[in-house]
DNA sequence: CACCCGTGGGT
DNA sequence: TACCCAAGGGT
């Protein structure tokens, strides 16, 4: 995308000062190649870099490490991956959040299999054409993979800038100005080394609260620094305040103690996640809509949580029967994990759980 | 382009 | 508690 590399000595001088920083303190992670493997020769797997991208969008690396291993125990390679059952995938996601990157994943190791003879693109316009890589992802796996110079630009990076340069256009209106200062300072030598380090930079010294200004090796030439409002940058424009929405949520077990639960459709919220019948999910109460005739009861328990846009308050409804279900199926006890639900509905089965052992009157 | 789309940890 | 935040992409 963004081709422009470092043109003046200062800018080279500030990459290469990142660099020495890099390989000084560069953190360990699953999807890394380390010095000594690297000076060996060893390229990074460019699977690996793409589902390591793909986990961290939006999300910690602390919260990724265990799925990554998770995933390339389970499938070592891109074709293992398109080999896999839509379910076993979404169900090894669960937890993880932005259910759509689990879709596209599995659409773009399918495309890369079908299409690319199992190969990644090595190009940042060939990666930007498959299903859930854009801009940033894109440009990391060509530049970490394919050592290709690609300015790599993220919330770190963002942030970084902001502060390097005194930026002070609030985002996201800055963000074609902060990408510009990013692409000027991408060298040619060690982009994928170069974007990472930046990152790291973002993520352990130039943090969005406190800054460490004082070991960060961009303490001389960072404007912000020098005027005092490095923790004010990068400023943000006001979001919008979250909604709160309502629902019933419907926990019912067979007699033989199977699960009735049903599989999300693939479009929009948790699409394509495991999931207990609800109700529509609206700021106003919804009426009642169990999808199984039963002796419903109401324990009187709620489950709170909160996604991007909106506060969720389901309140919880719980039956044993053995009619036929409407709506869902009946899942065996033995076929069924809860770690397999998007979180609010694992919360709801511990709370049905719960209630279930204790309160309610279950013969299972 | 504005909006939609999760989650867990930090403050 | 309530908010902020994270290695964004799709529509």
């Amino acid at each position: 995308m963004h081709k422009k590399i470092a043109s003046d000595a200062a800018a080279a001088a500030l990459s290469s000062t990142l660099l020495d920083w890099y390989d000084a303190h560069a953190r360990v992670m699953p999807w890394r190649v380390g010095p000594a493997e690297r000076a060996a020769g060893t390229r990074p797997d460019p699977y690996r870099v793409w589902l390591s991208e793909v986990m961290l969008q939006q999300t910690t690396v602390a919260a990724v490490r265990d799925y990554f291993r998770a995933f390339t125990d389970r499938w070592p390679r891109v074709t293992d991956l398109a080999a896999a059952a839509d379910a076993d995938v979404m169900a090894a996601w669960a937890g993880l959040g932005y259910y759509a990157r689990a879709r596209n994943l599995l659409k773009c190791a399918r495309v890369v299999t079908q299409d690319h003879g199992g190969r990644f693109p090595d190009t940042a316009e060939g990666l930007r054409a498959l299903p859930g890589i854009g801009p940033y992802t894109s440009a990391a796996i060509a530049a970490i993979a394919f050592d290709r110079p690609e300015t790599v630009v993220d919330g770190n990076v963002e942030r970084v800038m902001a502060r390097l340069r005194g930026i002070e256009t609030p985002l996201p209106p800055a963000k074609p100005e902060l990408t510009e200062a990013a692409a000027a300072l991408t060298p040619d030598k060690r982009p994928g080394d170069y974007a990472q380090a930046v990152m790291d930079l973002g993520a352990t010294i130039c943090t969005p609260r406190n800054p460490a200004c004082g070991i960060c090796p961009w303490r001389d030439p960072c404007v912000a620094r020098a005027t005092g409002i490095a923790a004010e940058l990068p400023r943000k424009l006001p979001k919008k305040p979250k909604p709160t929405r309502f629902g019933l949520v419907y926990v019912a077990r067979h007699p033989d103690g199977a699960w009735l639960l049903e599989t999300r459709p693939d479009r929009g919220l948790l699409g394509g996640m495991l999931a207990y019948p609800s109700t529509d999910w609206t700021e106003e109460a919804p009426a009642d809509a169990p999808p199984v005739a039963a002796d419903w009861h109401d324990p009187a328990l709620e489950v709170r949580h909160t996604f991007t846009h909106f506060h969720l308050r389901l309140a919880l409804r719980t039956a044993i029967t053995d009619a036929p279900p409407a709506r869902g199926r009946f899942v065996p006890r033995a076929a069924f994990r809860p770690a397999d639900l998007p979180t609010v509905f694992r919360k709801a089965h511990d709370l049905a759980a719960a209630h279930l052992d204790t309160g309610f009157p279950s013969p299972l």
